[in-house]
DNA sequence: CGGTATCCCTCGGGATACTG
DNA sequence: CAGTATCCCGAGGGATACCG
């Protein structure tokens, strides 16, 4: 992955950050954990539309690139529990922000989400 | 594609903000055009990675997403101009906020990030 | 100059099932 | 409870070549 390398290296830093938030669940992953919820069955539960294969791998990857840290309780049930690093945290406001944009434009997004995808409506069951 | 829409409805902003901005060169499209690169070579100039088709591409769901503008001069040699809609202008802060983190974090980024990938270096050629 | 048409191929990520 | 092993699919996006 990442074939070409060679380019990255004198990048502005939007390019790098894309590197490490890439992955559809990142921003949901850090928001939660950097407000408490800790627990992975949680965030699943958080985040009901994605498969918990997929939550690990991009919270192995987070953790892999020190934005959270992971601590393994060697108990019975097994426990475990995510948190924000320093440098996590120093991301969460800019999350945030990101968020509450959404949430303030949310009529406007649908909207224009609709545009794009009017066929997918039929879509029926749960 | 948004193949399973019937949970984007009562969703948080971070998911529908996502839908509008997924996409590999959509922050950059935005930032560079939210500061005065207006024309699509231009554009391309600045982000030489990516492939003028996949910018056309993203540009054109942008425009869908009513985040830029393109106005079209109908002349020789054809001219075309992109800009921020209100929309998109309320979006810059956020964008130049993650840049400027990235470009804080630079040395951090390019370590973690070399971390995951140290395979890829063998890369050669331009 | 600006844009589109093909072709192709990676890989992110969903479903399912199994292990400690 | 937490996590991994397979299998599989579609779309995002790169290369190349061609039009107005």
């Amino acid at each position: 992955m990442y074939e070409r390398k060679i380019a990255i290296d004198d990048q502005c830093g939007l390019d790098l950050l894309r590197e490490v938030l890439n992955g559809k669940w990142k921003f949901h992953l850090l928001w939660y954990i950097g407000n408490g919820v800790q627990r992975p069955s949680e965030l699943a539960r958080k985040i009901p539309e994605a498969a918990r294969r997929v939550l690990n791998m991009q919270l192995a990857q987070l953790e892999e690139h020190e934005l959270v840290s992971k601590k393994v309780y060697h108990q019975l049930p097994l426990k475990v529990e995510y948190s924000l690093t320093e440098k996590g945290q120093s991301l969460l406001p800019l999350i945030g922000a990101l968020g509450y944009w959404g949430d303030d434009n949310r009529d406007f997004l649908q909207r224009v989400i609709g545009k794009t995808n009017r066929f997918s409506s039929p879509a029926v069951a749960v």
